[in-house]
DNA sequence: TATAATTGCAAGCAATTACTCACTTTTATA
DNA sequence: TATAAAAGTGAGTAATTGCTTGCAATTATA
């Protein structure tokens, strides 16, 4: 034994989502990551100072693969609209193979407890919606988008109904296809952001 | 002391949901409610018989106080889309007021721990988005939405677009007027459902 | 007023769990 | 190969916490 510290962390966090996925994340105790990593608890505590910096990382680490797999659409060179509609759907395929992150973004862990992972979180979907808010301007800059709506309120709003959306997939326990919702729901947004094609 | 059971009833899970908006769900202890409601902690288990019983009957409470909220906005005479518009305005209003309800809708107790807890959130979120669906139906059939979406689809849209919303009010801390944003969340709607007014 | 049910409490149990400590083994490096 | 750092462990601790128990006070009712 003695593995490298960077490769257990990797796994220590991974087994943290798959551990949260299928359990929920009150169950996820340190006993219970070390024996799904195949070490001693107290071999936890090396390589984290504390269970919450456990969490911490493991948001840190999906926001991370979250930005890394959307980038080529945030900073794409095609139209907006179809920018943003190839977003949504990476990014509800993304989220789908993920059941451990809504486990960790409902988590009363989040709510309050710890102002850390709060704030990971607060980083992330702040990034996220500024993105958004570009491609929408974007696209209002084009032509393709109603000038009569806010980028920066439709971009929340973009998010909110994603949030939503993850929110009912976890608390249905994961029982309809997530990545599918993509078109109904692009649909919908479409709707709402594009302006009508004149007949 | 001695007071009769319903009425303590209701002070313990007035005290539980005014725990969780300040503290959040996991430090809401049977002691810390006891406390709260200025009893003793064993006599939280008499009127309830396990804590879990105790969030179940929470989230009951404030479902029935929504719906009896709404109601009039579900069955009323006027357009459908006003009373859509008016439904969502109400609904930002109830829940601005309710902190504890996301505290209670975003914890981990609910995500796999509690199947009661979970069966009572679907069953509200049931029965929200069928009348929803049902307005929207309404509108379109009145002319005034766009045939071109799916009812069930849109309704399910709209609650997500609420439930994402609510989810960044407590992630944020509750630090922007949530009854205020009733106003950009209907032009997102609108912009979404509703027919082109023809020039 | 006698009786039974309800509401109340102090004390404590049993289980969980994050984290520490003293010590051994492995790995890396000079 | 000698040495130090890193990774590992078994054993244990301290704190929390949901819930039980035995008993007293209160309330309701006949």
């Amino acid at each position: 034994m003695g593995k490298p510290s960077e490769q257990r962390k990797q796994e220590i966090i991974d087994a943290t989502l798959d551990l949260a996925a299928s359990l929920g994340v009150k169950k996820v105790t340190t006993q219970a990551i070390a024996d799904h990593v195949g070490i001693a608890q107290p071999t936890v505590f090396r390589h984290f100072k504390t269970r919450d910096a456990i969490f911490v990382a493991a948001i840190s680490s999906i926001g991370e693969g979250l930005f890394r797999n959307l980038a080529a659409f945030f900073s794409g060179t095609g139209p907006a609209d179809e920018r943003l509609h190839q977003l949504v759907r990476a990014q509800l395929r993304f989220i789908s193979q993920k059941r451990g992150l809504p486990r960790l973004l409902f988590s009363d862990r989040l709510h309050l407890e710890s102002p850390l992972l709060k704030q990971a979180v607060q980083k992330i979907m702040n990034g996220y919606t500024q993105q958004v808010s570009r491609m929408i301007r974007e696209g209002q800059a084009a032509g393709l988008m109603r000038q009569s709506l806010d980028a920066d309120e439709s971009a929340w709003l973009v998010a909110a109904m994603i949030q939503g959306l993850v929110m009912r997939w976890s608390i249905f326990d994961f029982d309809f296809d997530l990545a599918a919702e993509a078109e109904p729901l692009w649909g919908f947004i479409a709707a709402a952001l594009l302006v009508e094609k004149g007949g």
